[in-house]
DNA sequence: GCGACAG
DNA sequence: ATCTTGTCGC
């Protein structure tokens, strides 16, 4: 029922392919609210070892009621060779794989997912929110904790709910907000299938007294729950290392 | 050529 | 991203 990903959109031969790929995909994202009512809302995250020989990433794909006080309803984990090293840019070619497959295991899916990472806040518009949005057609919001892209358009005040526009070249790119009192900012941009307004009103409908909002903040919690757990088991080393986990 | 550079 | 307890400040 839900059509395959290209394999270049996931796994491109080189990083000049993934470029061309980042623009296509780029071209697809949808900057408007495009959801029904969200009755289960994702967080997304992954977690890896710097220093993990088999260069494993395990990611966590967590739903939750939008209206719980952080209560998960399902979790999902998956972990995955790493496809290319960091590169600032080209995260989601390291991320987006291993998501789609915890994605894949989540028996009910989300009706809106927050990513951890920047969206359309990117070089080429493709940051991994929109990345995994635009590869599973699902509505994605990106929170980052730092920026990459852009340049805030002023001074941004101490108060929670304070903003600033990142901006680039007059085009807003993303909203720089301040969640809590003393805290560095999140970076909240458009993933896929929602506006920029919807989304800060989802990051911040969605805090509960942290910097993160619940759901990227119980994506985090799980994905390095799962890296913990799953990393002990000693890994073997075959021609396709492709794990599993849950 | 020199910085900047999500996770 | 991750290694890590207590501790200083609001």
């Amino acid at each position: 029922m839900h059509q395959d990903i290209p394999e270049d959109w996931l796994h491109p031969p080189d990083l000049a392919r993934a470029r061309q790929v980042q623009r296509e995909m780029a071209a697809r994202v949808v900057r408007e609210d495009a959801f029904g009512p969200v009755q289960r809302l994702g967080g997304a995250d992954t977690s890896l070892d710097r220093f993990d020989p088999a260069q494993r990433i395990f990611a966590a794909l967590v739903a939750l009621d939008p209206a719980g006080e952080g209560t998960g309803v399902e979790s999902q984990a998956a972990v995955l060779r790493a496809p290319m090293p960091y590169v600032p840019g080209f995260l989601g070619f390291r991320e987006v794989p291993v998501l789609v497959e915890a994605w894949r295991r989540l028996e009910r899916k989300p009706d809106l997912v927050m990513v951890d990472g920047h969206g359309a806040s990117h070089p080429r518009g493709l940051g991994v929110a929109c990345h995994l949005g635009v590869a599973l057609d699902v509505p994605t919001i990106g929170v980052a904790k730092s920026r990459l892209f852009g340049h805030p358009d002023g001074e941004l005040g101490p108060e929670p709910g304070d903003r600033v526009n990142l901006v680039h070249e007059g085009q807003v790119l993303a909203v720089v907000l301040r969640t809590r009192r003393r805290s560095n900012p999140v970076y909240v941009s458009v993933g896929h299938r929602i506006s920029l307004g919807s989304a800060v009103e989802w990051v911040q409908r969605g805090l509960r007294g942290y910097r993160l909002p619940e759901a990227t903040r119980q994506a985090h919690l799980a994905a390095n729950a799962a890296r913990l757990a799953l990393g002990m088991h000693a890994e073997k080393p075959g021609p396709a290392t492709e794990g599993r986990a849950t």
